[in-house]
DNA sequence: CTCATATTCCACAGATCTATGGATAACAGA
DNA sequence: TCTGTTATCCATAGATCTGTGGAATATGAG
């Protein structure tokens, strides 16, 4: 009765999970996937945003897709790729905390990068959520507007990075803000911070990111800001 | 002032991300992975339970640790090779918790594999949970012992799939048994349930394996079972 | 139908990865 | 110290992956 079955179906099932693994042995894909876990984009646009020629950003795309972790929507000529699934988020979620926690270079990266100016005192999720209700903080999303459009915390209100001088004003200085981002490797929230500390605002980041908002279930609104003046 | 800051370092961090992702880009090597999750393991071991040459596992490893995703322990002349840590597990199973949304081959092979015998009504944790603590379960972890040594669902009896035959008489016919293994991707327990019931016993898998039973942060116990003999 | 735009396909050179056998290193026991 | 066991290191041949420019496709506008 010794008999050791399925072996070739047993091979056959890792090979279809190293087709996964394939999508995150290059940077640049990483890099694309959590762009992608964000909002979805057009060739071109993915291409401008990681730095890579058009046809190699195709080419990753197409390893991407192979893998089905992205799929693509035509419109006229252009096509979009988004994420397949909260799958893919939690997948490179999953990855983003395992390189924080095994790999001292990452955090040794982020420090550098002076992301531990808005790194201490994080705000939590559900102090945030506790305070939005309350009512005593302004929660700015501060990536680009495609991605607030997509899927924005509850109630927070679009200032994109570059546009953060320029619009300061529509910040009401008595209350504090609580900005984020992409996520804990994103840079774009705790530089928000740095520049409103330094403009004398009291200012804070929210612990991880959008995805992780969206992984804890809570209140997410798609769609672009209802009023462009007047956030008060 | 419009200055697009810390480009290299950007690239440096997708990087590293990308160190990790390597180690799941070969298909031997998640196998390994995912046994390093259940227990430690010398490298013969390991070469051995993935029908690798020794000097092959040993180059896998050697690439698993320098993303440091594994950690060594020397006891005389082997080396015991395991997961660095907990992020390691739940990457793990994001990644196949991915392939199974996305990849319908997978599923494919899972049911080609006979893991569909099993499959259909398994038991949630909750209500197994429940169920122990009412007495009316076995629970069964056929995993091989020293699995079951490094860490077991609290009440669990150790029953390896190869002993079950031999075995069977210590089970109590009346009650029903739940079996469980390392995890959706892992056939034991499916082929466990499906040769307890054609001994006419009552037998169903458990949702997942333990690393979700981990991740859940329900009861586990490690070391070896207490008595042998009268599991009943 | 023709043109312009956005993407994908293709072929290829250069880089990287994998499996493997033989040599080397670390250790325990006699 | 010598020997056997377990694991790592090393060199290499063969396979696979990447980036790239140029050609081919698909779509929408005239």
């Amino acid at each position: 009765m010794e008999y050791e079955p399925w072996l070739g179906e047993r091979d056959d099932l890792y090979e279809q999970l190293a087709r996964i693994g394939k999508v995150v042995v290059h940077p640049k894909r990483i890099e694309l996937l959590e762009l992608l876990c964000q909002a979805e984009r057009s060739v071109e646009a993915l291409a401008a945003a990681t730095g890579l020629k058009l046809t190699t950003a195709s080419a990753h795309l197409q390893v991407m897709r192979q893998a089905r972790v992205v799929t693509t929507r035509r419109e006229g000529t252009r096509v979009y790729y988004r994420a397949a699934g909260a799958e893919v988020c939690r997948f490179v979620t999953a990855l983003g905390d395992l390189a924080r926690a095994r790999l001292a270079e990452v955090e040794q990266i982020l420090r550098d990068i002076g992301a531990a100016d808005g790194e201490a005192e994080r705000v939590t999720r559900s102090e945030l959520l506790a305070r939005v209700r309350a009512g005593d903080v302004v929660v700015l999303d501060v990536r680009p507007p495609e991605e607030y459009e997509a899927g924005h915390i509850s109630g927070a209100v679009s200032l994109p990075l570059e546009h953060l001088e320029a619009r300061l004003f529509e910040l009401d200085p008595d209350v504090e803000v609580v900005a984020y981002c992409r996520g804990p490797l994103c840079l774009l929230a705790p530089q928000a911070v740095a520049r409103l500390r330094s403009a004398g605002r009291r200012a804070r980041c929210l612990e991880d990111g959008m995805p992780e908002w969206r992984q804890a279930r809570l209140p997410v609104t798609t769609g672009a800001q209802a009023s462009r003046r007047s956030p008060r």
